[in-house]
DNA sequence: GTGGTCTAGACCACA
DNA sequence: GTGGTCTAGACCACA
């Protein structure tokens, strides 16, 4: 499971971490009942204290995605993936609604927006996809 | 001028403002020497709080996009409607390439982002542009 | 608003509060639109950390029984009565069933279950309605 | 000796385990000098950490239910079925009244939590009495 | 070892 | 003034 979590991108930490299990359950990276790096074990590999870690997964357990495991930690929940899917899209497409609306508010033509976007995938499908297909020590616990 | 504040959008107030402004110096709604609505004015029609548009014409001060005119208020600089241009494609930008990095990172494929920024603008277009040429009692002050 | 907090029956701090708010909610004791006491004065008054106060009135925003009015607190939601009335029938029955199960299992005879339960509620129904008809110097902010 | 562990109660499950074979000597399911399934065979049988068990063993030997027989395992104490029966009493009037507290405090009238009461023992009656009457092959081990 | 709760105290955005 | 977030560190139940 990778993640990348910026301080100051206004998002609040713990809520960039609920959004970043989501998507990888959305994907296919977390699978159900594979259970996550530990609370602890991810406080240091993210350099986050380890209460805002633990808000995360509790907010996570919440919203249906991840059952405790007693003992063992925190599972992916069996039936996760759909919801997840449809919480992914939901939340890109209202970020996507916001930006554009501002950009349409702003003054700027369709036309030209789509240039933009057109010209950021492109620059970021390369340095995504690398990521993606990085080998992941942790995907098999 | 025209101003649309979301609360929810994890974009702070003040910052908003301090973008729609720029925004609507960017395509001219704004001109140069043109007197800004006084920040009572602005704090009543919004329902905003005073202090936090006050923040945001400080801010638009420092950026060089508006300036004290000695007991008049506030009016847009001289320059400042290139600047603003490219801080505005530089803005959308910006936020628009780390909504898509989410995107990617979190496993939509750049064909399934491209339709949903098309379905989003589709909607978005029509409603904008009806808010967009409707007339504007504050433009000529 | 009244609280009792018992920080060592079992159930965590934040969750008694949450509780006995969506109970005030249900019986009117708070109306919709009524602003709580704040997270200091609480936290002060109940003797009990300001976070564990605000986790509590989080969770109460994400139920849906308060809603934040920036700058002013957090207020009952327009239409928390009735899902509120809900949520305090489900959660007593559930406690009940729990304690009733435990007796049965446990070899009493529902008969002399039930007469425990009168005992209780004869002992019970006149301290409380003291308590509930005392005057509320916090009911209209 | 029949056990019913429910995790979600809000009873930890060593006490669980501590009140319910209390009530079994109390009911006289379990006699004075009967020995109990060995912690392995508990832990095994309920899917419960040995942990778990070890310390409502311990528990009860405390509060002087069981002794140690050396060699042979726990037993119940020769003198232990009257004070089970006081204490079954007591645990379940502190358990009942704590949820009665709550539910006066939170508004219910008397009347409406009679009729709960009574609704739940309708409920619980007939499925625990078929399981209170099962041949229970550790009775006389 | 696992997660859950709580405290004390800092800093932030917003009104 | 309001609530929201984060850290550091303690203690707990359970495995």
């Amino acid at each position: 499971m990778f993640f990348s979590i910026d301080p100051h991108n206004g998002v609040a930490i713990y809520e960039q971490i609920v959004r970043q299990v989501k998507f990888a359950i959305a994907e296919g990276t977390l699978s159900p009942g594979q259970l996550l790096p530990s609370v602890r074990v991810l406080s240091q590999r993210l350099a986050i204290n380890s209460n805002t870690i633990a808000r995360a997964f509790q907010q996570l357990q919440a919203d249906g995605a991840l059952e405790l495991v007693r003992g063992r930690g925190l599972a992916v929940c069996a039936n996760a993936t759909g919801p997840c899917q449809d919480a992914r899209r939901t939340l890109i497409a209202d970020r996507l609604r916001s930006v554009l609306t501002e950009a349409l508010h702003g003054g700027l033509e369709p036309a030209d927006i789509k240039r933009i976007v057109r010209e950021q995938l492109d620059t970021l499908a390369g340095s995504v996809a690398t990521v993606a297909s990085a080998p992941d020590e942790e995907s098999s616990p």
